[in-house]
DNA sequence: TTTT
DNA sequence: TTTT
């Protein structure tokens, strides 16, 4: 089906410091758990409520990678944009389950600091932006899924093997 | 945490026809399930790659449901736009489950009507938005969660007038 | 035509402080001046570039304006999501002129506010969500355009109740 | 500024066929008239109202183009994700003038094209996606920003001098 | 289970 | 100038 838009865009903090899992080929990706959470006032009560959603977010690229791993930390504000994807897996008991995260990786994923300047409870140093930089992660806007390097023109650099990684 | 942004925005087809259930106060949801889908070349073999993604999503509110059942139909295309919420369940044997929904409810949400002429597979009729009515189910972007009840259909408030001011 | 979408989200700081416009019935609007940068990687010179743009964005609504007032400032950090309007105007020679802004209103609104604790450059005190108020400017994600007044400050109507309902 | 996002999304019908602009070096571009549309019911006098809106949206890089030229036609329904781009520039009596458009480039440019099946009003042919076309203008979703082919691992190929053209 |  |  052309003509299928699947975005997910997402501000919040991180509810811990960023995990990073490498693969044997070397890859490698980054789950992220988010907390965004909206207050309202009840109708009838009165009363303000909240409510916090829990997202599992996972940073594919080695640029979107190495981004997390210096700069964010459990407490860090960032803006991502990614898709959903649900997978599917099996319990111990062999049942299936599923779980859906948002893939934030290739072309239309981008991840972007918003705090002051780069602190978030660790103390991830750098600055909002690439600082560092080097790696050239830094892109139209914010870090960007931009795993340029290596001449790797493709959307979606080291993750053409997706499939096969069970993450 | 306020600060904090949970937006999802996904165009795609209806895998099947619209499922509304009805609480015992009356209320009504809808619930839908999306398929979006991407293609690529990939990258080694060179060979066209797609794959599917299968969304549920919920409508919430009189207006949407409505809409959703004179109008939708299952291969119809929508754009939608709302928000993530994961919710816990127990499956038979007491296990937790979780499972992760496209709420589509409030000022946030959207949804709007992409086929060309209101039909869809069954004979929705009627076309792209609300139409008549008399429901007040239009709004700002195709038909807009306004269950405002009250009257309160515009678009904003103060601003009805808004042709007028030379702001 | 049915089946349209206008939306426009930044990100952004303020330029200067928000500045109100009241009008003779009494409506308000707020014209805020909003900086988003992008920064690449030149591909031949290998250079670090910048490119700075600026938005006019609009705030339509009571509650929305009043939230500007109080707490941003120049220098604020804010999330806003609109639409695209193009407005005519006649310069002083009469020649048609055109600006384009960024509205903020309605039921597809949104500023949320992105500093640390509401600060800004000025000293908006209060914090990231509308702080008490009593006005009901708190809603789905931050603050949104929500004018309804008449207490109709709930997310979305019958589902007030949605944490007791299993659907 | 690190930190900011800028971004537009936008469906909507070209109001007229697709417009190239061939520079120089080589380099294309492409105007779209895009059309969005918002109805409301008034609130006071409870009439139906519509306002058109009428986007500039430029496309950058060869795959876009090639895709516009090949498969858009006046009255061609599309989504489009781009950045607001304000560009300065004098009119014969020398004065500054200033005109808003919607960039669709690099990284975070999307297109994706929204009619049944490729017609649109001149005879498209071809159908949503990509399809054949051996270009690999397919990516994550719809027609992405891929100008792969060349080795151009840049965000946007050919727009690396984007500041230099006045386009 | 949709669409192309 | 598009669409419904």
């Amino acid at each position: 089906m052309a003509g299928s838009v699947n975005k997910v865009i997402l501000i919040g903090n991180l509810g811990r410091d960023p995990e990073v899992r490498t693969f044997p080929d070397g890859g490698k990706i980054c789950n992220l758990r988010i907390a965004t959470s909206e207050r309202w006032r009840d109708r009838t009560s009165g009363e303000q409520r909240e409510r916090t959603e829990w997202h599992n977010v996972v940073l594919r690229g080695e640029g979107l990678v190495r981004v997390a791993e210096q700069y964010l930390r459990k407490g860090s504000k960032i803006y991502v944009e990614g898709t959903l994807q649900t997978r599917k897996w099996q319990d111990q008991s062999g049942q299936d389950r599923y779980s859906t995260d948002v893939v934030v990786a290739g072309m239309g994923g981008t991840l972007t600091m918003l705090d002051g300047r780069g602190e978030g409870g660790g103390g991830a140093g750098g600055g909002g932006a690439a600082g560092g930089s080097g790696g050239g992660y830094d892109r139209d806007q914010g870090y960007g899924a931009s795993y340029g390097g290596s001449g790797s023109s493709a959307p979606a650099g080291p993750s053409d093997m997706d499939d096969e990684i069970p993450f």
